[in-house]
DNA sequence: CTGAAAGCGCTTACAG
DNA sequence: CTGAAAGCGCTTACAG
């Protein structure tokens, strides 16, 4: 949890106009200890003018420069430490540098996760990240353009229901959607984790170790990744000639998750694995266990899906199928500037992992 | 979870330059099917200059423009649906609009707690913040101002250590320290939480409820915040006469803290409640107690500080301190700005709350 | 109390 | 293959 503290020479640092900066390297073109250096003191150093400068350090020279002089500029940017300022290119190329991210809960850690990957990639390209706050209770959803604050380029949603992607389609923004249905041909590019698969993974488990009876803990929530979570696991169930014991539905929250839970666990005869859509659902299905009498894994198995912080916190850990977060909002991040370059990314799927851990075992001995 | 779809009109939206936009309302000066309106569209409605303009919506008016002017200017902004170009105003004005957030762990609920009140707040003022990858691990820190890519207004610096600090202060930019040493001179500004009363507070609570045997889990972690953790759960037993039965270090790891707590707990006479400097810690030392056969809180009260999500998610649920997080980063960022316009302010601490639950209760019977 | 003008640092046609 | 010029939308002295 420390840091370094090597390195951090502040070379770049004070060059901020606002701090009081020791006068600049060679090539410096207003008064004395004028601050962090422009196109033009590049331009000069490099003997070439501005409009040269600028192609070079866009890499759009190929073909309008030649290669010993874009060298040259490059090094010169490179010796005077130059940076390009932001504000100066937005403004001129008329973009805004700013992107929408859109989630139904901010505190959620998936969701932090995603917008960390999302975040990551767009500091590379000098864009940033506003996410939109959640509306969670709070009355209806303000409008999320409104609320940004800043004019967008584009907008990132992730788990929406498709009446809300609707409400963003309204925008006439490019449009990435993530963790949402491909089929619901809104936006320009879409980045799922294979979801499907996961559960389908976890079915497959569950059955070659011994269990028969097997319950559906599902989100109590309208979207395309719930959904699909059920129905994959429901084929998997299906293609082994079962079918589920039960489903329930709560909303992802511990402690509503446990009663609903206990519920399912008191059918008789009693379930001997629980397929959670979420680990917040699994760990609440773990103290409906403890509260019911029932010890995990020994008398009944639980499985989540995201592979949360609270999956490694609980006794017993939780199996579950590690969702790719960050790489998400990576992926996401890189599709919208695709589609803001003109390009046509379509959609793309990411490959999930199942992590198994104590809180399955095979089934009880004398149940299934 | 879900959003409502409702009120996402678009009106603002569809002024984005990248998007198709039906022609703009009245007073556009461009050609037809301009896209957003800009100072100059407002100055012309309105009957003004631009420098009205600014100075109006800016609210920097007064003595300097009538009233009723002042009006008018803002009637003729409503109506048109205008909003400043941002990229503009930062290059005029000179500032990036861009803060860098440094934390030690960017995976950590907390930070991403702290880092959204801080880009809550700077969303409101149209600036944004970069969050400063984790080093964890991954070999030197690299230099985080050039990690940035944008240059910088200014530096939020979250938990940090001094020498880590010290680096930092090397940028010779405004700096603002989150939950560090006030001491440490080096920042314009500190936002702390209470800890020390957070600490005091559970030291009360345990003595209370009888224990007389109390170790302390404490973060293997050589930062001011921890160090006030220690030093308050000590000087709360010393003056009541007692002190503290055993301590151990252990790294933010659920795993390592179990292992660490085990041997906390093989003492003779065992103790009777850990207070853990975190609540992943508080986690890690349930784990022990439960392999090694303690009932919490029966046999053993456990408690932490923060409360992260996994504080109700384990069973049974985390006496611990809440820390506000996003108050801090907000409260951080609002004092940063302050700083960049010049004023000075100081140190601020900010309540914590002790929140009780099932880990702790009375000492067990024949104990103390 | 108000307006005309300059210029922040880039990029992009355009002319050579 | 390269340069001179215009202009993105603001804000800020400056002149009235």
């Amino acid at each position: 949890m420390n840091r370094r503290s090597d390195s951090a020479t502040g070379d770049d640092t004070s060059t901020s106009p606002l701090a009081a900066s020791p006068a600049g390297p060679a090539g410096s073109t207003g008064p004395a200890g004028s601050s962090r250096p422009t196109s033009r003191d590049v331009a000069e150093r490099a003997g070439v003018s501005q409009a040269t400068v600028s192609l070079v350090l866009r890499d759009r020279w190929r073909g309008r420069v030649s290669p010993a002089r874009a060298e040259e500029v490059r090094e010169a940017a490179l010796e005077l430490g130059y940076r390009p300022n932001l504000a100066a290119r937005r403004l001129r190329s008329g973009g805004t540098g700013t992107v929408l991210l859109v989630v139904p809960a901010l505190t959620n850690e998936f969701f932090a996760r995603v917008h960390a990957g999302a975040a990551a990639v767009a500091a590379e390209r000098g864009m940033s990240v506003v996410l939109f706050p959640s509306p969670e209770g709070i009355g209806p959803a303000p409008d999320p353009f409104a609320s940004a604050g800043a004019t967008l380029d584009g907008v990132i949603a992730s788990s929406m229901a498709s009446h809300a992607l609707r409400a963003l389609r309204g925008g006439g923004l490019p449009l990435v959607m993530l963790d949402s249905d491909p089929e619901d041909s809104e936006a320009a590019a879409t980045v799922n984790p294979d979801v499907p698969e996961g559960l389908r993974r976890v079915g497959r488990y569950l059955l070659e170790v011994g269990h028969r009876r097997i319950v559906h803990l599902a989100a109590d929530i309208d979207t395309w990744t719930f959904r699909a979570r059920g129905r994959a696991l429901e084929a998997e169930l299906a293609a082994a000639g079962r079918s589920l014991a039960g489903r329930a539905r709560a909303v992802l929250d511990v402690r509503e998750a446990a009663v609903v839970a206990e519920g399912l666990l008191s059918a008789r005869p009693r379930p001997t694995a629980v397929v959670c859509d979420d680990d917040v659902l699994a760990a609440g299905a773990c103290k409906a266990a403890r509260r019911t009498g029932l010890r995990v894994p020994e008398d009944l198995s639980v499985t989540g899906v995201d592979d949360l912080a609270l999956a490694t916190a609980v006794e017993p850990e939780l199996t579950t199928v590690r969702l790719p977060a960050e790489e998400m909002g990576g992926a996401g991040m890189r599709a919208l500037l695709e589609v803001l370059a003109g390009g046509t990314p379509g959609t793309r799927v990411l490959p999930v992992r199942f992590v198994p851990r104590g809180s399955t075992g095979p089934v009880p001995t004398g149940a299934g």
